[in-house]
DNA sequence: TTAGATATTGTACATTTGACAATAAATAGC
DNA sequence: GCTATTTATTGTCAAATGTACAATATCTAA
């Protein structure tokens, strides 16, 4: 026990983690991935994937190797959001912490809860609960920040389907921005995103299917490299 | 002897840092306030402001206390940057930092190097030196983020003297994107910020005279209240 | 009084935006 | 097959904004 206290006091003397937004999309709502505590502090309550970073690891190889253990996602490209530094945010120690965020199809991995992550689930970003620690703080500032990004990269892609259709994209934008959107007019407005047509339509609606595309990452960084080219919504 | 050295260690084995980037505006350039290092590492260098967190500081008050005991400049307002975590980034230990910057009129404080700072000067931000750790990269990366906070935020005025003329805040614009403008359309595009119209005209010119303005701080916070105003330049 | 310099305003055309109408292509029920 | 229903897609037109460039105004200096 007393070693125990000694281990204790000197890792969170002054300690620094990183916490993972991830953000998702699903049945027309952008969900973020939140794990079930299962260690003190907050044992038992959900709270945004994160832990120490080692003391000789780059915080964005430690925000990956931390993704990874608690969730198994991997492969991810993380961005950095915003640092904490209140002394009080941690209720045992002063730990520092720095926000990532990323971009993922839901689908696209099965998440696993690991390590001392007891559950693991999506939850839609209106509906997130009460949070460990000041989790909900980070949380929102995140989301603050996804939205500005999506006006001004093009990051929805990573949100839809690999094959999306253009009321798909629309209707993420009006989620995001909670405001809604003339079909003709947002039509008009991406008419220069580089999209690539497939020229396959939906299957399985009760109505008239509409076209699917999906994002030209090539003739975009063409754009980028050959023009002074902005993506802009 | 040996006494320094455990101290030390114990210090540097985790710390935490901040960096002060302040910008302001001196003969049509953005500068950047450096300070000369007289104490190791990097003896004799010349750094962005900073220096480590306490235990128990928040770390925008950090930023602001250490911004005075290095500068003398205070009551400015820290807006944060980056966080910089390469494990090889300080040669003495593992030392986070979160970057902040602010923006002031380069006449409003008499800047006094103190504490550990040797000298201080303001240097254009495009005749940097090698600066000492990661300053370069601290500096190049805040100064793109500032480039975007100009695009979005009415924070030029924070840069020009309290009354400018119009020709003053396109040259401001036109310094910072490296881009020429159009004197009609500059002041068309600026038509819908709010400026104060001060009925007076520089002096000692040997030309017209313009007229000089300032920025309507509080119908700029009016309009964010009542509509929907978003700056954009 | 005039030349020189910069400030300020105006004009004409192209492009973008916004509201809304019209048409197209599928399904479902008869 | 025919028709109603539903959503996809395209078209129209006026207003607002952006762009290039011309014209005019106001100061100093000589």
């Amino acid at each position: 026990m007393a070693m125990y206290k000694i281990d204790f006091n000197n890792f969170f003397t002054y300690s620094f983690s990183v916490d993972c937004v991830i953000f998702g999309y699903r049945n027309g709502q952008i969900h973020v991935l939140l794990i079930k505590r299962s260690m003190e502090p907050y044992d038992g309550h959900w709270a945004i994937p994160g832990d120490l970073v080692y003391p000789d690891e780059d915080i964005t190889d430690a925000a990956s190797r931390i993704l990874m253990e608690l969730t198994k996602i991997h492969d991810i490209e993380l961005h950095q959001s915003q640092t904490f530094g209140d002394p009080n945010r941690h209720p045992q120690g002063r730990v520092i912490t720095t926000a990532y965020f990323a971009l993922m199809r839901i689908d696209d991995f099965q998440v696993e809860a690991s390590s001392w992550a007891g559950e693991a689930k999506w939850e839609p970003i209106h509906e997130v609960p009460n949070l460990a620690f000041d989790h909900n703080l980070i949380l929102n500032s995140t989301f603050e920040l996804l939205k500005q990004k999506l006006a001004n990269n093009p990051i929805c892609f990573d949100l839809l389907p690999q094959k999306f259709t253009l009321n798909e994209m629309q209707q993420l934008y009006e989620y995001a921005y909670d405001s809604e959107m003339d079909k003709a007019n947002f039509r008009k407005k991406i008419k220069s995103i580089p999209l690539i047509d497939h020229k396959e339509k939906q299957v399985n609606v009760k109505h008239r299917p509409a076209k699917l595309f999906s994002f030209d990452e090539k003739e975009y960084n063409n754009l980028l490299e050959m023009y002074d080219y902005q993506f802009k919504m």
